[in-house]
DNA sequence: CCTAACCTTAAAGTAAACTTTAAGGTCAAG
DNA sequence: CTTGACCTTAAAGTTTACTTTAAGGTTAGG
């Protein structure tokens, strides 16, 4: 398989698969007479992996450090699996801090739909906002 | 609040505060006769918005189209009441995205930690990454 | 008054993650 | 045997998201 027709089925540009060589996230393949990559299945699921990874908000450079040491099939399960579940813990942090704040809003709504009409309702809500704030940190 | 306040309690460098307001996703705020710049506590309110969605995956420019308008002056409350609400949606489609990030990778952990040793790592990525696709797609 | 720690600006620099360009070699079809 | 779609490389360019630098004004403490 050429580098376009991996670059077709992958979905990426035949300059990122490439880019992704240079900075050693795939291996460097077997070459034909010509000097043409030829890339066997495997390839296409490391650059799905890398994808992945990416979405879940990995840099390069820990997909690096992420990914088997090239051309070995034991990938370091244990290495992998652990980054994964930090990830998953930084994820959940941030779940929880996005309720904090979608309650505060909900919370401020209210407020306001309830406030009397003629009042400063901008000063109102910065108010509002603070008292949430200190209640969030005594709680 | 000056800047260098503003930017102990939101853990950003002063910088990074002044580089916001230059790309629109904080106001220009009111200046001490000095020319300093003077924040209120709503502002420390919207950097932790930015950085929350930031963290999420959305790009600056995603994150000004989804913060409400700035310069308090013209903001009636219902203005107010539709741009909180605005905002709850849109934090809505934070927890959404980090939901989605959450179960992929817990799904692609769970694949993992059940391969036997000798597995075939790749096959079994394959399936979990299929999975995934199916569902973004659905979603 | 002096010093240090603030603040201001515009402009230049940086890092990550790619893409584009330039200059060329290879290959299948007509 | 030429045309066009591939492939190769190195190097330069791009975008995003900042930080650093340069050159200066302000303010609090000894």
């Amino acid at each position: 398989m050429k580098i376009g027709e991996l670059a077709r089925e992958s979905g990426l540009a035949p300059s990122r698969i490439r880019f992704y060589e240079r900075e050693g996230l795939i291996g460097s393949i077997d070459r034909g007479l010509n000097g043409y990559r030829q890339y066997s299945r495997e390839t296409r699921q490391v650059l799905e992996i890398i994808v992945m990874a990416q979405q879940a908000g990995f840099s390069l450079e820990e997909i690096r450090n992420l990914l088997p040491p090239h051309g070995k099939a034991d990938w370091s399960k244990d290495k992998l699996v652990a980054s994964l579940k930090n990830k998953v813990i930084e994820v959940a942090a941030l779940q929880r801090r996005l309720s904090e704040t979608q309650a505060g809003l909900e919370a401020v709504i209210a407020r306001i739909e309830a406030t009397p009409p003629g009042g400063d309702c901008f000063e109102n809500a910065e108010a509002v906002l603070a008292d949430l704030r200190d209640q969030s940190k005594a709680g």
